[in-house]
DNA sequence: CAGAATACCTGCGGGC
DNA sequence: TGCCCGCAGGTATTCT
């Protein structure tokens, strides 16, 4: 479900309700995510106040005196604020209560996100320590990726894709930035000019902004913190478009297979 | 070593 | 109505 807007746009939203303030106890449901939930987390947290939070890639961190929570949402993950006490459904895995009686709670019906705790450096944590520049960071550029995809000769869509490189980028957004830059997504990356290179940059970092401002893309089920859907859905303009006219051009919309994901372009406008 | 396949899970929509 | 299949926003791990 979510990828880097999704999640920025989650972060701000349950930011104000629980920065500085102080966990009064943990509930934990199912303990079976990615990898299982700590299972003292309830003693860890208790009393803790969150110092900080903020977002790495598609991660999710809570500071602590003691050490950090990561959380990360996988596919189909969901974190929100409640504000009164609410009867938890099937797959509502944690709960977080504050002493200012605001509810985080954690759900995941299937259970590819992560809930972990980590004392020290938490960017030293092996599932973050090798993960590659902020796409949205002036670092982020058409240099940076020209260096980065020397010898490499996978599908540039596949390229953008990894987040030892950029992080944050999952399918929708690398098939609509293709697409944007005009890019064919099987090209091989050691293969794009230095001119193609900025154009991704400049439209990646234009389209993540611009889902941010729209709260996020809500193919089917992604809901923000405060419940409301995203809508960057209606500025997709390749994604879930297979067999569609182009809106460039007019020409029907391909679809191939790409590491397993499904990949969306037009074969008249990108070459 | 790179790159590709596999695995983890539930829910939904389409075809029969 | 119900069953089976394929598909879904991610990514660590295993394989070749």
């Amino acid at each position: 479900m979510p990828e880097l807007p999704e999640v920025e746009t989650t972060l701000r939203g349950i930011l104000p309700s629980i920065k500085q303030q102080t966990i009064a106890h943990v509930v934990v449901r199912d303990y079976r995510l990615r990898w299982p939930v700590p299972a003292n987390i309830h003693l860890i947290l208790r009393n803790a106040t969150i110092d900080d939070l903020w977002r790495r890639g598609k991660y999710v961190l809570f500071k602590t005196a003691s050490g950090t929570i990561i959380i990360h949402l996988g596919m189909s993950g969901r974190l929100r604020i409640l504000t009164e006490p609410s009867k938890a459904n099937k797959h509502d895995h944690i709960d977080i209560v504050f002493h200012n009686e605001k509810i985080l709670r954690f759900t995941d019906p299937r259970r590819f996100g992560a809930f972990l705790w980590v004392e020290g450096d938490p960017h030293q944590h092996a599932l973050l320590k090798h993960l590659g520049i902020e796409p949205l960071t002036k670092n982020f550029s058409g240099k940076y990726l020209l260096e980065r995809a020397r010898n490499k000769k996978m599908p540039v869509k596949t390229f953008i894709m990894d987040h030892k490189v950029v992080t944050g980028i999952g399918n929708i957004y690398a098939v609509e930035a293709l697409f944007a830059a005009s890019v064919y997504p099987m090209q091989p990356a050691n293969s794009l000019s230095l001119t193609q290179w900025n154009n991704l940059a400049k439209v990646i970092k234009k389209i993540l902004r611009s889902a941010i401002q729209r709260g996020g893309t809500t193919l089917k089920d992604f809901l923000n913190s405060d419940g409301k859907p995203g809508y960057f859905s209606n500025q997709l303009k390749v994604y879930g478009r297979a067999n569609l006219p182009c809106v460039k051009c007019g020409s029907l919309l391909k679809s191939v297979k790409l590491g397993q994901r499904s990949t969306v372009y037009c074969a008249k406008c990108q070459k």
